[in-house]
Order: C-alpha cells, then sequence, then structure tokens
DNA sequence: CAGGTTTCTGAAAGCGATTCCATTCTGATG
DNA sequence: CATCAGAATGGAATCGCTTTCAGAAACCTG
C-alpha cells in the first residue's frame, strides 16, 4: 500500500509549511494567488484529501450527522426513512459531512462523540429525546413538529394545505359524514392532522360527528381496529379519512371483510403517498409529500447551524393531494 | 457546557498515568486488579468516553463501516435497504462501530477517510465497484454474491432452496408450462434465480420453452413488458416467475389489463417478499428471506475482517416459500 | 527615507488518545 | 547476596492537522 499523503507532504512538494498549505485549504488566512495556485496544483498531483480523523481531532467535530430513528417497533414506514436518508446524505455530502445511523436502542452519551448533531424523526407531543439531546447539548433539528413548542429548527410538510384539499374533494363529491381514523395520540403529526381536519370542518361549516373518530396504532391492524371501533358504535361515515396510508389500508381490508366496498360503500383517504398505495386495489387517494426533499432541507438546516451560518427556519414544504381509487362520488344508497 | 473529560483526568483521579488508563481500557498490558478496578471506577465516576477522533488518529481507523448504494434510480427496494441497515447497525453497535451510507454518487477516493470498510449491495457480474474498492485497497464484503468468482466474503439467501419449493408447488399444482420474467441480466442475482430455475426444470425432466422467458427491468413497468415480450411471441405459460415481487407486481396488473384473472389464468410466483406482497390483491407468493439477518451477518463479517478475527464464509441464510394468492391449481381450460 | 501599515508565511503548541520501550519493584534462584 | 526474570507502571513520541502569534517583507505616506 502506497503511504498515504499529508500534509506535510504537500508543504514540501511546494515549498511551503503545512500551515500555509492549511491555510489555503481552509481560507483561515489570507495567501498570495501565487502561492496558492501552487498549493492547489500540488494537492491535486499528489491526490491528497485530508485525513479527516485529525481534522476532526482539533477542530473537536467529527463532520458527521445522524438521522434518528426511536423505537425499534418501527411506526415509521420504511420508504419515509430511506428517502429521508436519501436527501440527508446527498447534501450532507455537499458540506464534507456524512450521515450515520442512531437508532434510539443503540442510544448512549458516546454518541456525542461521534456525530456533531441530529435529525429526528417522529416526535411525540412531549418528546423525552428531545428533553435528552437538549441536556447533553446535542444540536439537532427535526423532521416534523413536536417535542417542545418553542422548537423552531424543524421542517414540516403543508398538512393544512394538504387535508384541505382532501376535505373540500370529498366534500365536492358529495360526503357529509366524514369519520377519521387517529394513529397513537402521543405523536404530534398524528395530532395536527387531525387538527387541520377538524378545522375544516368549522370552516365548512359541517357539523363533526366524534363518534365517527377513533384511535388505533399506526399499522394495518390498527386501521382495521379503529374502524371496527366506529362500526361498533352502531354509526357510519360515507368517507373516512385516516392518519396514515397504512392505517387506510387497514380500513379498507376491513371494509371488504365485512362486505362493503370502496369506494362504492364508503370513500377513503390515507396521507403520506406510501408506496404500496398506488399498488393495491383500489388505490388510495392520499396526500403526497416529499420526504427526500424534507431530508435534504433538514439537513441543510442542521449543517448550517452547526458550521454557523445562517438559515430560515422553520421550513415548510408543499404537498400534493392525489386522488386515487378509493373516493367517489357518494352512492344513493349512503345518503 | 461543563468541559469535556479525558483520559488525563481519569489518570490524574486515579493517580497514576495516562497509559495506565489506556492500557486497563484497551486490555493492552497487564495491570494489577486493584489498579483495574480504581481506573474502572473512576471512568464510571466521571463519565468518561475516550474520544472517537483521538483515537481514530492513532489507530488509523474510523471505527465506521459503510453500506454501499450503487446507482441512484434505486433497483433496490426502500425495504431491502432499510432492513440491512438496521440488521448492520445492530451489530456495528456491539462493536464500536457506527455506519453511514455510501451512495455511488458520492463516491470519491476521500470515503477511504471515513470508513473502515464497505457492504456492498446488488452487485452486477462484473462489477465495477468491486474492482475500484479492491484497487483503492477498502476491505468489503457483499450482500448477495456477484463481481468477481473470487470473493468468498458474502452473505446470500439459500435461493437454491426458495426456488426449488416455489418450483415444485406450482409442479404440484398441475403446471407444466412455466414462464420466466428476468430482471437485468447484468445483476447476480438475476442470472443465479434463473439458473436454479432451469435446474429444477432439468431435476423435474420438465422442457423448459425459452418462448416463455422474457427480460425486462426490475420495476412494474419491467414486469408488464417482459409479459409482453412473451405473449407477442404467441405462447402463453400457465404460472410465470418472475426475478422480483416488482416485476411480478407489474405483471400481474398486465395481466388484469388484458384480461386475464391471477391466479385463474395464470399464476404468478416473485421473489423478496416486498411488503406490498401481502397488501396487494391478488397477494403474491414468493420466497421470502431475511434481509435484516442478512445486514447483521455482513456487518459481523466486515467486523471481524477489520478486526483481524476469524470468520467463517460465505454465509447463507434460509429462505421461506410463502404460498399467496397469485398461485392455484390449473384451470381446465389452461391445460 | 524613517516609521507605520499591510500582506504573507512560518514556528510551535496543542487536540486526546495509543504504543514502544524503559524503569522500578518484587521475589525467586543458585 | 548478587543476579535475574517477570510484573506493573510511566515517559515520551506520535498520529495529521489547525491555529495563534510573531516576524519578515513589501508597500505607503508625509
Amino acid at each position: 500500500m502506497r503511504k498515504k499523503v499529508t500534509i506535510k507532504d504537500v508543504a514540501k512538494a511546494v515549498g511551503v509549511t503545512p500551515t500555509t498549505v492549511s491555510n489555503v485549504l481552509n481560507g483561515t488566512n489570507r495567501i498570495s494567488d501565487e502561492t496558492r495556485r501552487r498549493v492547489l496544483q500540488a494537492v491535486e498531483e499528489l491526490q491528497y484529501t485530508p485525513n479527516m480523523s485529525a481534522r476532526a481531532l482539533v477542530k473537536r467535530r467529527t463532520y458527521t450527522i445522524g438521522l434518528f430513528i426511536p423505537a425499534s417497533p418501527r411506526v415509521l414506514s420504511d420508504s419515509y426513512f430511506a428517502e429521508a436518508l436519501r436527501g440527508m446524505t446527498e447534501v450532507a455530502l455537499q458540506y464534507g459531512y456524512v450521515v450515520s445511523i442512531i437508532y434510539s436502542d443503540g442510544l448512549s452519551d458516546s454518541v456525542r462523540q461521534r456525530i456533531d448533531g441530529l435529525v429526528l424523526t417522529e416526535l411525540k407531543n412531549k418528546d423525552e429525546y428531545v428533553q435528552y439531546f437538549k441536556r447533553i447539548r446535542l444540536p439537532f433539528v427535526a423532521l416534523g413538529r413536536g417535542g417542545d413548542p418553542t422548537l423552531r429548527d424543524y421542517v414540516i410538510s403543508d398538512t393544512n394545505r394538504g387535508i384541505r384539499e382532501a376535505v373540500n374533494h370529498v366534500y365536492r363529491l358529495g360526503h357529509r359524514h366524514l369519520g377519521y381514523l387517529l394513529g397513537p395520540l402521543g405523536y404530534e403529526y398524528v395530532c395536527e392532522r387531525y387538527r387541520t381536519f377538524r378545522r375544516m370542518h368549522a370552516e365548512l361549516g359541517l357539523p363533526l360527528d366524534r363518534r365517527l373518530c377513533a384511535t388505533g396504532e399506526n399499522s394495518r391492524e390498527g386501521g382495521a381496529s379503529a374502524m371496527r371501533t366506529i362500526f361498533a358504535r352502531g354509526v357510519r361515515p360515507t368517507a373516512i379519512f385516516a392518519s396514515t396510508d397504512i392505517m387506510a389500508l387497514g380500513a379498507i381490508e376491513y371494509l371488504h371483510e365485512h362486505g362493503l366496498r370502496v369506494p362504492d360503500d364508503m370513500s377513503v383517504v390515507g396521507f403520506d403517498d406510501a408506496d404500496f398505495s398506488k399498488y393495491v386495489r383500489p388505490s388510495i387517494t392520499t396526500v403526497h409529500h416529499d420526504i427526500y426533499r424534507a431530508g435534504r432541507e433538514a439537513a441543510f438546516m442542521l449543517i448550517a447551524k452547526l458550521d454557523g451560518r445562517e438559515y430560515k427556519r422553520p421550513v415548510t414544504l408543499p404537498v400534493r393531494f392525489v386522488p386515487r381509487e378509493s373516493t367517489s362520488t357518494i352512492s344513493l344508497s349512503n345518503q
């Protein structure tokens, strides 16, 4: 293995000291154009890449940011996670950072040694991890709101807009009895989506029947079970909204098993635009948000924070309402 | 922010030198039980965690391994990726490593500075990246076979077994005209699965009709298009195998669009057990393999390699054949 | 042209660990 | 009792880079 080339080698090649090389590379001090040119050329020729460990040691920085995944029984869908990661990695790269994954299982004070900051996901209303990271003074930004109302460093989808369009859509299709399948209430995004749903009722002057709303886990089973809860109350909406696509899917399956057809007997709306949502039959009407983009923005925000640059916050990303097969005009029998 | 505690602080607290502390922590030299005890206690009390950058610098190691994702137009499904990553991260943690993602886009010689080794995925038969990593002498292991027949450091699913069971299954259901939808031939896993499929024909004494086999991209469109290719030849299998579930899904959709029902008019078998495979209607008969486990094994293998420990290789993981709705007894009309 | 600025470069001190080698101490051996 | 082996610990160099501060050189300016 040919010897690793260090900053000294570059310095020697140019006939300056390591200090100078470091200065041109980091732009710290003023360096004459002539010297700069020669240094850069030597760097090029020798294929010099600075040793990250050494730099990290003196800068007290690791140039690594983390994507934090809470809880092992994933609530996060795989694609959410993969997309966010992909976005983060892309911008991290631009700024000389790499990203690694931190699962809550493997959390210990030594993470502080490994990463400069975190992107948090799936925040709860009052999030224990947020407290923890604040305490150990680990900088972070969040994907989605939550944790603590004072937090401002987050990027979020324009839920408001998405749900508004979705509700308008079914309203225009003639639906007046809308139900809602909530995920676990501890999560901020669950509450937020539901709040918007309620606000839309107010705006449309539509009464909201609480009996048409129920809670379940964020899973197919959860969706089915929430649906069951509503039926058990002896009521029946003509259209039902779910916190997430996966719950919507569970609800659809439940309905099918009980002889109801979607969308003929009931319309269903999800949220997230999970990748299965367009595969399944009926395909699920939902609200698409761009997690990849959110990952990019989050990484950008975090790195700006770490590097002491300015950044705007919070960031709100547009969403897109995606009507598909699971919603249709209300049928006469259902009026 | 309270000052970071270093190895010196620990040493001072105990009344020894950093050397001694380092020795007890790394088990390098013999240390009296008494001293060891006191050092450990001080470490505990002071909450000392060694500075990774410093250690990395002298050890010339980063204690980071990477998961390598080739090509941006992902062929890998999100869940494959997420599962592998989860498995890797878990065992990495045990050995004091962290894992980060390396996309082929962001590949440069400086990755060498950031990671000690890589887990490769989606190998081609003759893989350019394998060549590259060999050249820059970056240790790696692979998830799946490929790249170069001499490579032995890989973990693989027991494809053989899976396809054997799948073929037997449809054979017992009465099917005799089996087709095959191949993904891109450059990928080793595509070839391998197909080879096994052919071998099964030999074993069963079944003639293999090449006209029933076609190639397409690894996507829904690709599955549909391969299916179309076969039909265009004026032939029609009674059961069709696909390289992957996503291609199987595409094929099913294609069949539906052309008035053929699955499984009544044609049985379909996938491979991978993607997460949508149980959601869709009909749910897809497939071969399940445990990517999470594969991720664990791969990380274990890589770290053993890096740390100079013994490890067995290659590793073959069991698979499970999962019959679902997309396969059934051959109907009379099809005989 | 003396004196004051400005511009550019270098010497040296770390950053926080590890590691080679030397040193001290103890106890055993002939 | 001199010698020596072995056990436990410490001294000092080192990994490759950044950074502070000082000094040299060049440039003004009145």
